[in-house]
DNA sequence: TGACGCCATGAGATCGATCTCATGGCGTTC
DNA sequence: GAACGCCATGAGATCGATCTCATGGCGTCA
């Protein structure tokens, strides 16, 4: 393939001159500038990134890593911030951890070794990772996404997971729910998880209720109802739930459905996240929403700071309750027999 | 950052002898190699792969451009991508066109500035795709995924889209519907959905009913039922409707139970991608299924064969029609008024 | 007309690896 | 003990750009 070198001498003007056509032409004669830009046609000459990251030493590449795509949180968040690097000049190298801390490391570990500018980087488990561990001694800048903020070391993009899941519980509270529980997927892969349930407990400690374990279920996108069976049953059972991610919350909502139930007849259920089929369902699922779309423009950009030697402090970024369908007021049949305590 | 100079220098050795500690350390005097990997331990270096790729002419990096990661089943493949990707040996660069093909053009362009050793191209119009003109005069080796094979310039992995959606069409046939209808996005931007419509076509034909024009949405991801409507208003109504991807389908069982109808009651609904959520909604989606995890696999390993100098043509990879709740038999009650004819 | 300075261009080093070929040491064989 | 060959290592070129600094030409001004 053409090169610098054969473009220069079909030109008939030296490398330098050549490389100047493309990197500052406004200091060339136009006469040769032409020129070389007419060898470069004729030679099909496509300029080498490579080479140009080798001698400048940066490669407008950043490195994503996300637990799996199979979640369309992940994927719409990507979708946004290839969108937002492209804008800048930058490419993605995207790969997926599937929650998995070795996999995590091998990643990194090769990413560093391509020289990215910079790392977007959304990890299990932010203040175990070994990951992050070693990233602390290296230079590369690194951002956490959806990650809650580790000590000072590195800036994180998302929501405030606690407070939003606190909205939430208030939400239903709000609407007459009292026995209000919550699942999600494996608590040990997602600190997002841990704090979000916490939030659920703070609300519903604020209120005077009395705050359940975390159901956990095998899976971040699927739920087995059977666990949640045992706490369905009888008059006092549960009658909202809430779920640390919108595919819990979907795949709930049609296991109980199939099992006879109705939603928000039986059960209300809430999710998070704020995916975008959440809102074409039926019913429409109530949701906490990220804002997606600023989200991927909010971490490319605040890399893209970090890279830049700044020394951003992104604030957590606002989150929505969206109101759908699948909560609803508690049903008059169902008020709780406890007495009145305002 | 430490270079393999450094360590040549540390370890009292040359650059060659340190180059060889990594590559090909069986030829090393075992003293030899173990000074060199500890002075590189010390100096806490990590080869440059950005070098490697420059003097090797290989960069181990694929490009990827799907048309949008909204839509699960390009995250899903690019979820298994990506995975055969790592396990080869091999990262991704990946790339969003939103079916534009003048973003087509430019990433297409970057890419190859990268040296990408090759290309798996989703995009809008294979037939009539400027980008696929230009890639032909290119030698990078260049795969086209999901698009259907165009001329014999560039193998294509997917399934066979006419058959599959002849096969989804004869299931509803089988199962008593006469008046079934298809829904799509905007056709101009997808080949899969045009033939999608020709083999519900063929099917409905062969079957002796009438086919109908595809009733276009103005969007990949979400019906709007105000078009749909006149089709199903009567006794003359359409009883069945197939749609080219999930999403729409998905949303069309939405927005049909919330103006009070039922699913598959008044309308059954058939999808087209098999994406995973579709299996745990209630209607559960009948669908026909793209083997996402395989679709990946071979993907990359046919990329690969033709970065090797191969010259594959991969089969088209099978589809299959997963049953679901959402498409059922023909009430009785609406069986059409037509006479009977085997 | 000579000195000065700007402008366009070229020569050569450099980024960090790999790869080929040359070389010196040492063991083997007759 | 001389010739041979293998093995470990080193020297230098190379991949394809960028960047600094040197240089020659030309216009300007005194």
């Amino acid at each position: 393939m053409a090169n610098l070198i054969s473009v220069a001498k079909l030109a008939g003007v030296s490398r330098a001159t050549a490389a100047r056509a493309f990197s500052s032409p406004e200091n060339l004669r136009p006469e040769t500038h032409r020129r070389v830009m007419e060898a470069a046609r004729a030679l099909g000459f496509r300029p080498n990134k490579v080479a140009q990251q080798l001698r400048t030493r940066a490669t407008l590449m950043l490195g994503v890593m996300v637990p799996s795509l199979d979640n369309p949180v992940f994927a719409e968040q990507l979708q946004a911030m290839e969108e937002a690097a492209r804008a800048a000049g930058y490419s993605l190298i995207v790969t997926t951890s599937g929650y998995d801390p070795g996999r995590e490391e091998a990643i990194v570990e090769e990413m560093l070794r391509q020289r990215v500018d910079g790392l977007a980087l959304t990890v299990a488990e932010a203040d175990h990772s070994a990951v992050l561990v070693k990233l602390r001694r290296e230079s590369t800048p690194c951002l956490l996404v959806h990650n809650p903020p580790v000590a000072p070391c590195f800036p994180s993009v998302g929501v405030d997971n606690r407070a939003a899941m606190a909205d939430a519980t208030r939400y239903l509270i709000a609407r007459g729910h009292r026995r209000i529980g919550m699942i999600g997927g494996p608590l040990l892969q997602s600190d997002r998880a841990r704090l979000r349930h916490e939030g659920y407990r703070e609300a519903m400690e604020a209120a005077g209720l009395t705050p359940l374990a975390l159901i956990e279920m095998p899976r971040h996108t699927q739920v087995a109802l059977s666990r949640l069976e045992p706490a369905l049953g009888g008059a006092e059972g549960l009658t909202a739930v809430l779920c640390t991610n919108d595919l819990l919350a979907i795949s709930l909502i049609g296991e109980l459905r199939r099992s006879g139930r109705s939603v928000p007849g039986d059960l209300s259920v809430m999710g998070f996240d704020g995916i975008e089929l959440g809102r074409h369902l039926y019913p429409s699922l109530s949701t906490v929403v990220q804002p997606r779309a600023e989200f991927g423009r909010v971490a490319v950009d605040t890399l893209l700071a970090l890279i830049r030697g700044a020394t951003p402090q992104p604030l957590p970024l606002p989150h929505v309750l969206r109101e759908g369908e699948s909560a609803g007021a508690l049903p008059a049949s169902r008020q709780a027999p406890e007495p009145y305590d305002p």
